[in-house]
DNA sequence: CCACTTTGCTAATACGGTTTAGCAATGCGA
DNA sequence: TCGCATTGCTAAACCGTATTAGCAAAGTGG
């Protein structure tokens, strides 16, 4: 508020050298330029007494890079998603000595485009366009004024632009290998999508890649997937209803529900209906909402990795930065970040 | 990546004036330094066909300002409520003009001295140093080189800087009211906290006024709370303990949980010993956890209003930073936001 | 002793704007 | 016709740093 900050200039008075010198020891080029050993200690000691910091603004305008991210998201407050995905990026970003702009469009287009420009004013060196449910999005023409990557989304368009995403087809996989691993082979029911690869809630990626997986281990497994409902809008309301009409047909052995607020709905849709996880019914899931671990008995399930989708994303970043400019082959990269799976307690082998 | 950025002086040369002319328009001082109406017209038109947008880095260099606002917070995201306190700020800065600089310090003193020096070398307007869960901290002492205020967090040593806090007392006397006026007058237990206002987790702000506010209530009513069992961590273990551990000595009518976990906790225990919500048992809760509307019932619960805690941060750290310098009077003000009781299903009057 | 290299530092310019001071042309009153 | 105010614009300085080009002094070889 009061004093004034130090400036290069009062180092280099204070030192006795020129503002030049100052700002060639300070930016570790004294060596090579040939400062001598004792001027460059009189200016590191100036530097350290007047506790001088380097205006990042100025350095900004002068050098063209201000070691600053744009993280544009299309909300961020929805879910605990964006907390990871922004936490992991914010970390990664901090050991890089970079800082994070976040910005927020709630999915409006205008804003998105106000967003991007405010930030590329603002001279920043990457920007990452994160959405927070996995999906297809329209990528703006102009963001190519500076690198950028798309953080849980596929450009709609074909782009140069690298995504990260979560491996949710080896999602799949492995949540239909640990029904099977515990020794299921029927009375397995869908809850979310399916049982055909169309019956899927639309925009969804997750949905598909998802069902995908599933299918693809239980076909080689020769296993039959009893059934499956699409639920348009994955709350647990929905889960309760699907569930709850599912067992007025069916006596099911496991339900794989294609995410945790599905779950949540099943549970109380089973408990409804006198049966008992995991001893009647077993349960695997997706996502691994803190929900599922509060829940009784605790929920299985295939984890989205949030956290290291944020770090990936500026790691990815970060080498299309130091590419400069034409490196073609890999344009469009798309990552996939594995999805681990959390054991828990809702999965049982069959009862006899 | 390719085309230069348009700068002032394309646009200067374009109308065929002065970068200072050019200026002079483009920051609408125009009419006051005499600018004749049609040179007035060239340069918009040339800014405009040439899509010019001022470098804002050098913008800050110049004037001091660089339209950017720091939040810095212990950790963005282990809870939803970061994402809606970021979220109101960064609409509330977005409404200004302003961009958001987000950093995380994880309670480390030494990354937060870092992220608030690497503001201030970026130049930030200010900044909103927030808390995720309401506690008090420890100011650091350079914070105020630039315009400062606490973000669901009051300072531990008296300090000049406003503090935003949700009004958690008048929380506490909500909490009770709901209960009185549903009818009950006995029975009534606290999960979390009390009976006693020293039964309280150590650091946890919330507790004590929440617990503040409940007694006065229900002390102005001649109700006497039943008991009370404190909850080191607010988790939905610990809240399904204490209340099997109550229950073994109580048959209650009311419970006032102090969070939504500890209610989910509650619902388990009272599940499990038979008691049915709220015909048996009343409840009521603090936080509005997202939670709170998928319980069954949907648990009745004062909100924790994250989204306008973040929203007057940001209004308040302006009005902060429009003060030039010194106006003592109000420094260290306290402003407190309502946290409104969502009514939902969980509170019945007690049977006869 | 002189030309030439090396050593050790600095003057000057640039980044892209904003702002102050001031200049040339015109208008106006006496 | 002269002095002075007004109009309409611009030159120049400035923000704080990085970087290029170059200068003076000292050292080196012949």
């Amino acid at each position: 508020m009061s004093a004034r900050r130090v400036t290069l200039a009062d180092v280099a008075q204070a030192a006795g050298v020129s503002r030049t010198t100052a700002s060639l020891v300070l930016t570790g080029r004294g060596r090579e330029l040939r400062i001598s050993l004792d001027v460059e200690q009189r200016v590191l000691r100036a530097a350290d007494e007047l506790r001088y910091r380097p205006n990042a603004v100025s350095v900004g305008l002068r050098t063209g890079t201000t070691r600053t991210i744009g993280f544009v998201s299309d909300t961020v407050a929805t879910s605990r998603l964006a907390g990871d995905m922004i936490k992991g990026a914010l970390e990664a970003a901090r050991e890089r000595g970079v800082m994070l702009f976040i910005g927020e469009t709630e999915g409006d287009p205008d804003l998105e485009g106000g967003l991007l420009h405010a930030m590329q004013d603002r001279q920043v060196d990457g920007i990452i366009l994160a959405a927070m449910y996995t999906r297809t999005i329209k990528v703006p023409k102009d963001i190519a004024a500076s690198p950028a990557v798309l953080l849980n989304a596929l450009p709609k368009q074909p782009s140069p632009l690298p995504s990260i995403l979560p491996d949710e087809v080896e999602a799949g996989r492995a949540a239909a290998r640990v029904l099977l691993k515990a020794g299921h082979r029927e009375g397995i029911h869908l809850i979310g999508v399916g049982p055909g690869t169309r019956n899927v809630p639309p925009q969804s990626v997750a949905a598909v890649e998802r069902l995908t997986g599933i299918r693809e281990v239980f076909r080689e497994a020769g296993v039959k997937i009893a059934s499956g409902r699409v639920c348009r809008d994955w709350q647990p309301e929905e889960g309760l209803l699907a569930t709850r009409e599912m067992l007025a047909s069916f006596r099911p052995r496991a339900l794989i529900c294609l995410n945790d607020r599905i779950a949540f709905g099943a549970y109380q849709a089973l408990s409804d209906a006198g049966l008992s996880v995991p001893m009647d019914v077993s349960v695997v899931s997706f996502d691994d909402h803190p929900l599922a671990s509060w829940m009784r008995p605790k929920l299985t399930s295939v984890a989205l990795p949030h956290y290291e989708l944020g770090r990936k994303a500026v790691d990815v970043l970060f080498t299309e930065m130091g590419r400069d400019g034409v490196a073609e082959g890999h344009r469009g990269e798309v990552h996939r970040v594995p999805m681990p799976v959390r054991d828990r307690e809702s999965v049982a082998p069959p009862a006899e």
